[in-house]
DNA sequence: TCAGAAGTTCACAGATCAGTGTACCCGGGA
DNA sequence: TCCCGGGTACACTGATCTGTGAACTTCTGA
């Protein structure tokens, strides 16, 4: 991608998660890149072809973020829920809820870039759940997983009420690894 | 209200929440409901105020679906989670997530009515949870409630999925309710 | 009988939208 | 030297958007 093409996809990255997809319009877009609309075209064609590369790149984003706090877990227990912390750490800058199902509301025809990639990094997390569970020897590492998505989703969905959501669903996540792990790790 | 204006609303209400409140324009809601552009303004003043009507509907009609299964419960160990089953029902017509989160999603304006309407209607679920964990004898009511809100919110959230995320919601959260309740009800 | 509310008809304003066409500039590599 | 890709400048199209003005009809209740 050109140095110009960074700068769109950083302008649409901040304009599109805080004013909404719709809302902004590609003449905005080019303006505050410091580029011309022409070359907006230029280099992604449509509109809808820069909302997909924006969202393609907030994932990317977020999903090193969270192989990051995974990793830093020595106790393979612990590492399960490690990403409720990585989503502590991102929700100190993403205060207006997920970019994907916010995207997805605002798009509704199923065709749309955007609901495959929303739905691949939901399934990611499940999957990655679903594997710390099993590495750290957790029973029914199925349901576990669909369950920490669950209260993961929620956690991000009620960030705009006067409530610490995110502290009480990560005390419940441990508790539920803790009970489906073996006792004495 | 008066016929007309119903008549708007439900047109309002099918399309905003299928279609995205920006994406859909007055013309078309006037044109569904039968009904001229100008009556629209003349009854509602403008498209932010339709929105609010919608939205404040909208919650209307799903508190009385959620009191209802609430109090078709006997047992109060089985009416704290009596939400999780109006929200299999709900869900059954309403595939495209929360309204109300959407809406949030598309209009970041806090001081746009949607906001509190949307806030309010979180609340009063988390107050509901509440009072029912209270009545049923359940320790720390307080952080129950927020904890079961957030397995609601994020079932929802997770709907376009291809996972059965409201049964294990449901399921942990009958699990929880049940570890905070006296033993031999 | 008459007043007022509800609704229609239709043209219109002013802004914004996504997207295009054309001519041009500039720097680096063959 | 010349070419070409990246980018600029700028006008423009055709559609769509929210919202308004003004005159007209139709019904109902006092």
């Amino acid at each position: 991608m050109t140095p110009a093409g960074r700068r769109i996809v950083a302008a649409a990255e901040e304009l599109f998660y805080n004013r909404g997809i719709t809302a902004v319009g590609v003449d905005l877009i080019a303006e505050r890149s410091g580029v011309t609309k022409r070359t907006l075209y230029n280099q992604f064609g449509s509109k809808d072809h820069l909302v997909a590369t924006y969202l393609a790149e907030r994932d990317r984003r977020w999903r090193s973020l969270v192989r990051a706090a995974v990793e830093d877990c020595d106790d393979p227990v612990e590492a399960v829920t490690a990403p409720f912390d990585a989503l502590r750490t991102w929700s100190r800058t993403n205060t207006r809820g997920c970019a994907f199902i916010n995207a997805l509301a605002e798009l509704p025809d199923p065709s749309h870039p955007a609901h495959r990639i929303a739905a691949e990094q939901k399934l990611w997390l499940q999957s990655l759940f679903k594997e710390l569970a099993t590495a750290a020897g957790c029973s029914a590492p199925d349901a576990l997983a669909v369950q920490l998505l669950v209260l993961h989703e929620g956690a991000l969905a009620t960030q705009p009420l006067p409530l610490d959501t995110l502290s009480d669903s990560t005390d419940l996540a441990r508790a539920i690894v803790r009970a489906g792990a073996p006792p004495h790790w």
